[in-house]
Parts: structure tokens; sequence; C-alpha cells
RNA sequence: GCCGGGGUGGCGAAAUUGGCAGACGCGACAGACUUAAAAUCUGUUGGCCGCAAGGCUGUGUGGGUUCAAGUCCCGCCCUCGGCACCA
């Protein structure tokens, strides 16, 4: 053979791989375990999209990498294929969910190995499968045993195109994450994990995570955890009181009026007592049919009206009129705000709109802010000096006269210290078809009790009308009675079952645990992987646990060696949704004891998030038509065109932009390193030469190549650590342009046999096909794979001898660049000589004095002259 | 508004953290091969001046520190992403 076709390679290695089971470590006794995880896809739409194949190559570079770094590295794939976007895609497709889901599989799969990542294949596990999805109704049961999961009703949001309840992690901007419909708010009965349980620990250990910045200030500022006072109104005349939460009661004094939310609890109560209770109501339900969307559009209009009752504010007793107004959130602090408004924008607007009371409590040094406030035209939220605040009068309002006014509020009983968080507790329920029946049953006697452990899964039921209803129920209220009705664990009696199913997020949260456990059996803990391989019937591996006396979905042993996860790589829209619930999920395991043993208080100690492949200089969207099937491409150019190409259009946590014309480019450089190759192993024409393969054996490398050799070892090695791929990449494009000048003047081979060995390996993470072919042309009776060979090292000494070239500055401008050797770079006196008599540097200091001379050892030379 | 990236040739991007700006690639131009084209190979390619040697200039913008700034400091502009009526 000798051109370079991807299409016999590829398929021919992809089998050999499989064959040798050259990516599947032995989980039970690997010696240096490497958990190498890629955030899983959904197979929502037509395939994989070049996203996809950009995120698991990344990844995948850099498990190969580990391997040949001597690890054993266990690189899992699945489906997250349980969820509202599979079903969405099945409505709009016209399938079942089921029946999708089958054909989306086969063909997720299918791509996936055609990309040639290193996948332990017999580990592989999808959301939707009963052998899985049990685990995750037991992770709901182990929830709501200890007090985690609760049900409650409550304001929640809702998506009225997919028809369901959403967590507030799933609402971006006040639209669904899914659909971009606008939420509304509904206010159900539902399920919920009490994530909040965790939110200290959540935020306490992001400083221990080695992740991006970007991901863990936006999980901080999501939990986002503030200390204040939660301060008591008494309402007059009744015998109870508004709370509001502040962390600005320095200007408690300031206080002109309340306000509530539309959806206080209070809200019931004070219509009684208003003058005309119809007309009160009526406004209450006209802000609370508004979407969330439309109640930012009229932040302007400050919408509000007074309820008729008043409170005392108890620091100055002065009567405060309470007003509901639309712009004060349920969900934020208590949902009840002091209006200061003479130091609050939005209490200032809202002051101003309804011609509400406004006085100033802090007065600051800048005179015309100062008159502006005293005279209500403006609000000022800054540093200044108490008045009108009794005793507080004089001190510094944010130092202090802060401090004072809290101990002295606090000994009096008006407050208390309340740190609030923004993380609110995860909504589960969802009111869908395709999805984890949530393992509750309701009797009419009892009360909910969960599903015996032993009852699981919980089926979802075969049904043709699966179609969300939209009027909150659940499609699975038209399942079968069979199905519907079951037996009260509790009193044997009849009970329902509960018809929703649980978010997509809760299939995601533990997956990583269940990997390294796919084949694990309680009795020798690790099956043996022939076993699976012999067996044809995929079912009975699939329901093999249903009756097992496995009782956690993960073996003990397995588990302490493999996790936690060593590296894992993934997109950054995850930041708050899936990377948080995981983490939660993790904690409450470690500490109900199921995770004993396994030494990491957090699930992914390091994580890499890669950028984002855009093209046209726009996001890929089907809208947008710019979506690029990665299919065409592998066709057209091989799988290893198109990964060398992805990992070299940018740095890895930047993304880039996808161009046809670099791909071609991609190409071509294959050819030139096959060629190369080719030319260096080809026996003919001397193939009649009995003495040849003495010779080659013989072959030394030429010294300066020998010497580029080493130094493209030492940078593709640091480049890859540190997930510089693209530069990596181009310092083997630098060796190709170095090499090929060589050779092409001296026709002979200038590498030996071993120095061809290393520089392919080089090339084995970023193209696994091409240099497995290449691998066993050099060693033709190799019956091992290039990618568990172990990764060349460079030899330090060659590079110590190499020249160094100093550049000569003369008054801070280079002039010339002059070349030692090592020893001399380093000594000033050795290389001022060499830079003085260089003509060049001679012709700017000729007749001039040197005043100065900046020397850095081995790097530059600077003469200051006048 | 707050937080986090980023702004470098025609384009995608490099730059060992203060030490030769533009590596590597794409594209373009010129040349070789060819009847011709494609493919391949060989050169050139930040801008301005110059026949050339060479010179000047140049990393969003205005200042500053330094022998030396894409990199550090102060002010501003633009852009991408996250959060946002958080009281």
């Amino acid at each position: 053979m000798d051109i370079y076709d991807p299409k016999t390679i590829e398929p021919k290695w992809r089998q050999f791989w499989l064959d040798k089971k050259v990516y599947q470590p032995d989980l039970a006794v690997a010696k240096k375990p490497y958990y190498n995880l890629m955030m899983f896809p959904y197979p929502s739409a037509e395939g994989l999209h070049v996203g996809n194949v950009y995120a698991f190559t990344g990844a995948d570079v850099h498990g190969r990498f580990k391997r040949m770094q001597g690890f054993d590295v266990f690189q899992p794939i699945g489906l997250d294929g349980f969820g509202i976007h599979s079903e969405n895609y099945a409505i709009k497709v016209g399938r079942h969910p089921k029946d999708h889901a089958k054909i989306s599989e086969k063909h997720f799969y299918e791509q996936l190995h055609m990309i040639g990542d290193g996948f332990a294949w017999d580990q592989k596990l999808e959301t939707y499968d009963p052998g899985y999805y049990r685990w995750t109704q037991w992770l709901f049961i182990q929830m709501y045993k200890n007090g985690l999961a609760y049900r409650r009703k409550a304001m929640v949001n809702w998506c009225p195109s997919c028809k369901t309840v959403l967590s507030d992690e799933q609402v971006e901007g006040g639209v669904c994450e899914r659909c971009k419909t606008p939420t509304t708010r509904k206010e159900t009965e539902q399920w919920f994990f009490k994530i909040t349980a965790y939110a200290d620990q959540l935020l306490n250990n992001i400083p221990k995570l080695n992740w991006p910045k970007k991901i863990t200030v936006a999980q901080q500022n999501w939990i986002g955890r503030t200390k204040g006072l939660n301060i008591d109104f008494k309402i007059e005349g009744i015998s109870k009181a508004i709370t509001v939460w502040t962390k600005f009661w320095e200007t408690v004094f300031g206080t002109t009026f309340l306000v509530i939310a539309p959806e206080h609890p209070i809200v019931e109560e004070l219509s009684w007592r208003s003058e005309n209770r119809q007309n009160f109501m009526n406004r209450i339900s006209k802000a609370l049919v508004k979407t969330e969307q439309q109640r930012k559009e009229e932040i302007e209009e400050r919408h509000g009206f007074f309820t008729g009752s008043y409170v005392v504010n108890p620091v100055n007793g002065e009567k405060v009129p309470i007003w509901v107004g639309e712009y004060v959130l349920v969900d934020v602090g208590t949902g009840a705000v002091m209006g200061v408004p003479s130091h609050d924008l939005r209490d200032f607007e809202f002051a101003k709109k309804h011609s509400l009371e406004i006085k100033q409590v802090v007065s600051y040094s800048d005179r015309d802010i100062d008159a502006k406030v005293k005279s209500g035209q403006i609000a000022f939220e800054g540093e200044g000096v108490l008045i009108n605040s009794g005793e507080f009068d004089g001190l510094s309002a944010w130092g202090i006269g802060k401090q004072k006014m809290a101990d002295w509020m606090i000994d009096n009983k008006f407050a208390e210290w309340k740190t609030i968080y923004h993380l609110r507790d995860w909504l589960i329920s969802r009111q869908r078809y395709w999805g984890p029946p949530i393992p509750m049953v309701l009797c009419e006697k009892c009360g909910w009790s969960s599903v015996p452990e032993d009852q699981l899964p919980v089926l979802l039921p075969d049904i043709k009308d699966f179609k969300p209803t939209g009027d909150g129920l659940s499609p699975l209220q038209k399942a079968p009675k069979s199905w519907l009705e079951t037996t009260c664990p509790k009193c044997g009696g009849i009970a329902k079952r509960e018809t929703d199913v649980s978010d997509t997020f809760l299939d995601s949260s533990w997956y990583f645990l269940r990997y390294p456990s796919v084949n694990v059996n309680p009795k020798s803990e690790i099956r043996n992987p022939k076993q699976i391989q012999n067996s044809n019937d995929q079912n009975s591996k699939r329901f093999e646990f249903r009756n097992s006396n496995l009782n956690i979905p993960w073996g003990q042993e397995v588990t302490r060696r493999w996790l936690p996860v060593n590296a894992y790589i993934g997109g950054a829209e995850h930041a708050v949704l899936h990377l948080l619930y995981a983490r939660f999920v993790w904690m409450a395991l470690l500490d109900w004891g199921y995770l004993s043993g396994v030494d990491s208080p957090e699930p992914f100690p390091f994580l890499f998030s890669h950028g984002l492949i855009i093209k046209d200089g726009a996001k890929m969207s089907k809208s947008r038509g710019n979506v690029v099937n990665p299919d065409e491409y592998i066709s057209r150019y091989g799988a290893d065109a198109l990964r060398m190409y992805l990992m070299f259009l940018g740095s890895y946590d930047q993304g880039g932009d996808f161009r046809d014309t670099g791909m071609a480019g991609m190409y071509r450089f294959l050819e030139r390193v096959w060629k190369a190759f080719q030319k260096q192993t080809q026996k003919s024409p001397a193939e009649r030469d009995p003495a040849l393969p003495e010779k080659i054996k013989n072959q030394k490398s030429d010294k300066e190549i020998k010497r580029v050799l080493n130094k493209t070892i030492k940078k593709v090695t640091e480049d890859i650590s540190k997930f510089k791929y693209n530069t990596a990449i181009a310092a083997l494009m630098e060796f190709m342009n170095a090499y090929e000048e060589k050779t092409s003047n001296e026709k002979e081979n200038i590498l030996s046999t071993d120095d061809k060995g290393k520089l392919i390996k080089l090339f084995a993470p970023f193209v696994p096909y091409i240099t497995e072919e290449i691998w066993h042309n050099l060693y033709p009776d190799s019956q091992d794979s290039i990618h568990l060979s172990l990764w060349p090292e460079y030899d330090s000494k060659i590079l110590e001898r190499e020249r160094i070239e100093i550049p000569v500055q003369i008054n801070g401008k280079t002039r010339a660049v002059i070349s030692a050797d090592p020893s001399t770079a380093k000594i000033q006196s050795g290389i001022e000589k060499i830079a003085m008599e260089d003509p060049s540097v001679m012709r700017y200091i000729e007749g001039k004095k040197i005043n100065k001379i900046i020397f850095v050892s081995g790097k530059i030379i600077n003469l200051i002259v006048n």
C-alpha cells in the first residue's frame, strides 16, 4: 500500500482494538488506575455533533497520553438518553421515545466507534436502561429515607411548551433551558431534593477544586451566600409581624414603607382587612399570572398598591404603610422589603411612582449628592455618615455605625442574623413520560411510602399516548390500572403510584459511579469481561441485577479503586446544572456511608472545560444552518484528519472556528506524514538486497535530526500535559518540516527504527489509526498496539548541548542575534565579547560610550549607549 | 449593573509569564512540473519607505512603570459567556 487511505486503515484497526481489548483495563486489579471521564452525550438529535467530537477527542487525547505513560486508563462512554430533550425530539420526528431510543442508540454508538476514541466498551450504559434507572430510583429512595427528598406545595417554574415544571437551574434568564419558551410561575405540589442542606459544603469545598475559574465562580454566585439581618415589623391591629431581610440594615431608620411580594403568605390576611377585598385580590391575581419576562419588561412601571394596613418600624416606632410590589420576589430573602427610597434605587422609583415619603438617613461628603438626596431628587447608595438615626447619628454608615446598629437591634430583639442563599431546593418532579417513574406510592391511610427496594425498578409502562397533557398532570396517569395501583408497603392496602418522573439531571448526577460497576456482581465483585463478550443476549446482562442481592449500585472495592474521577472533561454549560447536582449527590452518598473508603470530598477533583466550536463566527445551530456533521468529514478525510484538525484549530480551552479549508490542509499534512514513513520503510527499489534488513537495523539517526526529535518530544510531552494540543501539533509539523528538508537533500534513511518509533508515538494520541498502521509497518512482527506502548523520553543531554541564540539589543532595540554554546550563554563576559565582535553591533556602538550593560543569563543582552 | 473570559496580519492562532511579536496552519501571490487544469513541489507574504543593504512603525485605546511591555499598573472602548429588580 502506498497511498494514505483512511477508509481501509481505520476499520481495520478499530476491529483490532476491539479484539485485543486494548482500551479495556482490568478494573479489579489495575495498578495505576486513571479514570478519564468525558461528559456523556444526550442523544437527542440526528446524531453526534462535531462539538461532541471535539469534546471527546480532546478528552481522548488526554486518556491516550496517560495510557502511554503507563496508567490503566478507564475511559467509559454511555448515553444520557432519558429526559425531556430526547422526548421532545422523539415527538418532533413522530416516534415513541422508546423506539427512538433504540435507533439513536445504534447510530450514536456507531459514530462513537468511528471517531476512534479509546472507550471501554464493556462498561457502556444508558440512563433509560431499567438496569440503570432502577438505581436512579434507588437513589431517590435513599434521599427520601434520609430526609433529603420531600414533597411541598410551592410556586414553581412552569414551561408552557414542555408542559412540565422545571428546576431553577433549568430556567435561564426567564426562559426554559431546553426550548427557550418564557416560563411562568405555578403553584403545585412537587418533590424536592434538599440540596440547600449542602449549600455551605458545596461552597466551602470550592477552593479545593482544581477547576476552571469560570465554573467555580459561577457555582459560587449560584449558591450565593449572603449574611444579613431579619428584622421584624409588627403589623398594626393584629399580633403578627412581617419579617424583612436586608444587608443594608444601617438605613432602617429611613424606612418609609414596606413592600411585600404578591405571593407573600400574609397577602390573604391583609386582603380581609382592606376596604375592597375584591379589588385587592384582583390586583394580586393580575400580578401572579404574569410570566417572569413580562414582569421584567414592566420594571419601570413599578406596579404596586397599598394594602390598607400598617406596620411599626421597631427602631423608631414610626407607622409605615404596607404595599404590595411586583418588584419584590417571594423567594429572595423573606419576600418582603423595607422601603428606603433615599438609599435604594428601586425603592426610590417605587416611592416616586406612588408618591411615598422619602427620608434621608445617610449624608454624603459630596455636597451636590447630599443636597439631591435631601430634596428627594435622587437615591444614593454609598458610604457616608448616619443622620436621622437616633443614637447612631454621626457614625459611619458602613463602618462602626453599621456594626453598632446591628448589635443594638439584636440586643433589643428587633432583629436576628440571617444568612440567605440564592440556591434553592432542587425540584425533581417532571410531568413528562420519558424518565424514571418516581418510586413512591400514596396510600389513603398511610400517606407516602417509598417502593421497597427489592421491587425496583418501577418499570416505565409502555403507553401509546405519552405526550404531555398541559394540565399539569403526568402522562403516566394514563397508564393501565394494573400499573397505577399497587400494594401499600405499610398496610398492604391499595396504594397509588406517583405518576411524575424524575428530572433528567438526576440520571446524570451519579452515572460516573456506575461505570466501573456496570458488570460487577456481588460475589466476585468483578465479572469476567469474557463472559459478557460471550453473552449474546444483551438483556440478560442488563437485567441480571434485578434479582441479585447487590443492594447498592456499585461494588465497594472497585469504587474505592477508581473513584474519584481523575479527570473530568466537558463543556462549561453545565456549570450550575449537572456539576452542582453531581457534587451534591456525592456528598450525600458520602454522608450515608455508601462510599466508604473513597477518600475524596468531591467527585471531580480535576475538571477541564473545553471551548466551543463555532462556525463562521457563530455558535452552531440548526436555525442558522451552520451545523457541521462529522460523518461527512470522516467519510471524506477519515477520523484521524478530523481529530487532528479539531485539536489544531485553537487552544482546547478556548474552542475555535471550523473551516473546510483547514480540514483539507490537515489531510494533506497526514499524507505527508504517511509518505515520509513510506519512504523510510519502503523496501523497493533495493528490495532485492538481502542485506537490507540488517542495514535498516543498524541505521543510525542523523545527529541534527535527532536533536530536533528530542526537542519535539519535550515540547509535545509538555504541551499535551497542559492540554495545549494546538501547539503540540504545531511542534509535530515543525519536526516534519525539518525532517523533509533534510531527507530531500540526503535521500537517505536519516532516522533509526527506534527513533522512528519514538516519533510516531508522539502522533498517536491525536491520530490513533494512522499511527497504528505505521507502527505495524515499522515493526511487522509486533502483535501489540502502539497505544499500549510507552511514551518516549527525551535525552536531556542532547538538548543541553544545543546552542543558544542570544539577541543583542542596543538601547532596547534588537540589532543582532548571536549564538553561543550553553555554557557561554550563561556568562556575561563571554556573551559581551561575542556581541562586541559582531559587525552589526559594532556599527551601532562605534564611537559611542557604553553606559550600562544589562545581561539576562542565557536570554538577552542589552547595551545602553549614548 | 455585577462577575468571568477575550481583543495580536487577509483568516485560525503562537509567544517558555517582563526578554527577538506573529511560531504553526489556512488563504493569497509568484515560480517549477503539465498541452492545460487539478494535485504536488519551491519561494514570498503585518504595514510604510527603499533597487538593495537596511530603516521606521506595529499587539483595541489614552497614560504610566522599566534597560526592555502583547505581558505589569491606572483610566476608557469593544466583544463573548454567566448571573441579575438579591433588597
